[in-house]
DNA sequence: CGGTATCCGCTAAGATACTG
DNA sequence: CAGTATCTTAGCGGATACCG
């Protein structure tokens, strides 16, 4: 369902398509400071559910923003890491810490 | 209903709750090139429904995004325009667009 | 022109239970 | 631990009609 939207020409567009949800945002900001367990995630990445995490982590994945690696052991282990390509989106969520920080501030 | 949530902790948060919505972003983008009148807006973000547009615009106003002007005449004339603040998320949309460039280029 | 006012379908997301 | 599998619900957004 995800690898069926059309390319759009407008390059924001096709930003707000990989990652125009909330919570994409919210797992890269978290995966931006290295590779993460899934138990880690659905901590750090407060409020998402366990469905909703595995959905979204799934999507980034066919998008290749990140990489996925399940260690065949007991307990299972599964880990999500950032690819280049996901961790090129670093510039965009900079610039929203930015202005969320001076944002903030200017409410005070 | 979009002036009772909370202040995050988190600077991306913060962010993400004024624009983390897909339409938002959009709307920006197309202001950031100057002044326009609603119907300018209903034709430039394209897939938008007038009464999503509406709301969209109330809550940004609300956010100090941006400033609603209307022209007491007829026919009616209302004009959007970025506030200093919301002209500031520039740097976000930049950095949108050249990762979405980019992107794009990859796929071919 | 620039909106409201309804009605309503759809799907993202929540809750809960279960499993390899 | 890291997921599925169901079921359920909220509310976003579409469609349409009407108004100042």
């Amino acid at each position: 369902m995800n690898q069926e939207k059309k390319i759009p020409d407008c390059p924001v567009e096709m930003t707000l398509q990989l990652i125009g949800d909330k919570w994409k945002v919210l797992i890269i900001r978290d995966l931006l400071t290295g590779t993460k367990r899934f138990s880690e995630l659905m901590r750090s990445v407060s409020g998402i559910t366990q469905k909703v995490l595995t959905s979204h982590l799934r999507n980034m994945e066919a998008d290749g923003l990140l990489t996925r690696k399940v260690y065949p052991e007991v307990p299972p282990k599964v880990e999500y890491t950032l690819t280049e390509t996901g961790y090129s989106l670093k510039p965009i969520l900079d610039s929203m810490v930015t202005w969320g920080t001076n944002y903030k501030n200017r409410l005070d």
